[in-house]
DNA sequence: ATCCCGAGGG
DNA sequence: CCCTCTGGAT
């Protein structure tokens, strides 16, 4: 069972895979993929249209006052850290890139809470780039199907997947490993008894990998 | 108790 | 590499 069956295979089980965080500019996409660390899109989503309504842009975001931020967004995880980081990132996107995201990798890692996987949905997602983000759904389904060996790090993850994919399908492959992780391939209770892909499964060779790499500690 | 489209700091 | 930050859903 070879990279390109199982794609196609994903695409037959979701031909409607996309992103699902709600923004309607570059400046409220990102802020959403920033907020949206341990935490679910849905959640983001229900936060996200009363702090873009206080704080339309960027210059507002960072001239905001930080308890309003931080109220706005209390019900996510980490709303600390998130409101100083947002608040800190709308500051550079107002004075140095005249409100707008930059598209660069490195322009967009060397802003204020935005990482390597933050960065590459921002140019998969908006700038149309070739990118692959590894969150916690794509090293997980990497590892399950065998993309991936089991103590192998994200950005080891995202080296072998861009290995193992036309660079051209990187982006489709992405969202469509989101989905099948996030609606099928979960982490807890997957549809194991559904699943195409049973016969090359090692998801229970990596389930007992954890544990005995827990059990170390 | 574990997981959710992580990043920053040590 | 590790740890911490953090609330809501399951």
């Amino acid at each position: 069972m070879d990279v390109s069956f199982i794609l196609s295979k994903l695409q037959q089980m979701f031909p409607d895979a996309h992103c699902e965080l709600n923004y309607t500019s570059d400046y409220e996409l990102l802020i959403a993929i920033i907020l949206s660390a341990q935490t679910t899109d849905k959640a983001v989503n229900k936060v996200t249209p009363a702090l873009f309504h206080h704080f339309p842009t960027p210059r507002a975001l960072a001239d905001g006052d930080l308890k309003r931020i931080e109220k706005d967004i209390a019900r996510l995880g980490l709303y600390h850290a998130k409101a100083k980081n947002i608040k800190a990132c709308a500051k550079v996107l107002a004075d140095v890139y005249d409100g707008n995201v930059p598209s660069s990798f490195k322009k967009l890692t060397e802003l204020p809470g935005v990482g390597r996987k933050t960065a590459s949905v921002m140019q998969t997602e908006y700038f149309d780039i070739p990118a692959m983000p590894v969150d916690t759904h794509v090293e997980r389904i990497s590892k399950r199907l065998g993309f991936a060996k089991f103590g192998d790090s994200v950005e080891t993850v995202e080296r072998k997947l861009k290995r193992k994919i036309p660079r051209s399908e990187w982006n489709m492959a992405h969202q469509l490993f989101i989905f099948f992780g996030r609606y099928f391939c979960m982490a807890r209770n997957p549809k194991c008894e559904e699943c195409p892909f049973l016969s090359i499964c090692k998801k229970d060779k990596f389930e007992a990998y954890k544990r005995k790499e827990k059990a170390k500690q």
